[in-house]
DNA sequence: CGCCTATTTGATCTGATTCAAACAATGTGG
DNA sequence: CCACATTGTTTGAATCAGATCAAATAGGCG
């Protein structure tokens, strides 16, 4: 799972054998809660998931979407409080690894404890991009940013085929992440359907024009630092 | 200066005895740029940094501040490729540390290596609530939000003397910071004064009313983990 | 004094929100 | 297999928060 990273058989190994606990999750459950002090991270395996804040107004503010592999609570590890819930936007099967198990694999794989670190540096790095996303650029590019990142990180885990590739996001959840409504990011869609951009249907989504959509989006993968990484 | 982890005498020790060269450097100069490969992080020593990228269309997005202690480059150590650029706001002093020194004094002092990593963390917790400040709050809660973010990191530094402390921001980078328009930020300035939240006048802040001004920023400090950390 | 940078003001415009309602797809139980 | 509830998408119209443009004002400083 984590093998976008450039480790060792043996570290491998210690990685996939790591004892986990795998659950199945309805869509729209939380897995973790802000406020929480887990004792454990959790995995996504299957399905699609999110970290988000709820704010007073009642807004939910969705900071990054969970493909299978991430480990959307890893910075649990070190910073007791959670500041942030994690919920599925999907059914998920996703698997609970106690933290003992992985600092204590860090210890014996020194490559592994790097390789965590810059897993997290890696999410970092996206939430930078998001702040830029979001603060500077208006609906159509912010939207077009938003689906060649999402679809880059699916390409890399080799879930995109034939430039098509499951995206069970409503366009709620889209315009929760980008700070933006529902009715705008129908329109924003729309606009790009009409540009022959995407289709996007019943949660299929096709890019009809890469290159073109990337323009739009002022979309440059180097920060989500993939050539760092090694597929194995 | 980073002792605001609990550390023990030896590690302080070997914080502050790694080699670092310092420099001063005026203001509005890069120190570090978007696309570089540093071998070196920079500790903020004095002064006023932030980082930030620039969009196409000329527009600049801050996407934080950095204040005396912090090491706005961190992540550096781990993602050889920097996605974003760190420049002064003020006239500044800096001190550079060798990555290798910083890797081998994590490798010696395992406690170091989990500071480190605990800053990145911390680091990520704050872009996680920028985007829920940029994404889903109106300017008057947002700006407000800033503020306490700032204030209190400054106070967790001994920055802040009753209420009011140094704010060396121009009303510019603010804007750029939460991506909004100077004449906006402005008026939110004023509508602040006019509702005796704060004064702010050439950079020196006070802050006049501060639970008025964290109810209205939502602000709830959690998200900064200081609890974790221990003043020395 | 004159220059430069930062703040302030007024007027106008627009991207995006809100509200309200229709529509389409999918699933559920009788 | 159909009626009906549910969830997601689409549409139109009215409104607004905030952007933009342009110009004035105010400090700080060589």
């Amino acid at each position: 799972m984590e093998s976008i990273f450039k480790l060792s058989a043996a570290e491998k190994h210690a990685l996939t054998s790591l004892p986990m606990q795998v659950s199945d999750i309805k869509a729209d459950q939380d897995i973790v809660r802000e406020g929480d002090r887990p004792s454990r991270c959790c995995v996504a395996l299957e399905g699609f998931t999110c970290t988000y804040k709820m704010t007073r107004a009642g807004k939910r503010q969705i900071m990054a979407f969970h493909i299978p592999g991430d480990i959307p609570d890893l910075q649990s590890l070190h910073l007791t409080y959670l500041d942030s819930s994690v919920g599925t936007l999907t059914a998920c099967k996703v698997g609970f690894v106690q933290h003992e198990h992985l600092v204590d694999a860090g210890r014996r794989y020194p490559a592994l404890a790097t390789a965590f670190w810059r897993a997290t540096l890696i999410d970092a790095a996206i939430f930078r991009e998001w702040v830029v996303n979001i603060g500077s650029r208006e609906a159509y590019a912010r939207l077009a940013h938003l689906l060649c990142e999402t679809v880059t990180r699916m390409k890399a885990l080799g879930l995109v085929e034939d430039d098509s590739c499951d995206l069970p996001i409503t366009q709620v959840e889209l315009g929760d992440a980008m700070g933006m409504s529902t009715v705008h990011v129908n329109r924003t869609v729309q606009a790009f359907r009409r540009d022959k951009l995407i289709t996007l249907d019943r949660g299929k989504l096709r890019i009809l024009d890469w290159d073109a959509l990337a323009e739009a989006g002022e979309f440059d993968p180097k920060y989500l630092h993939l050539r760092d990484r090694v597929a194995a």
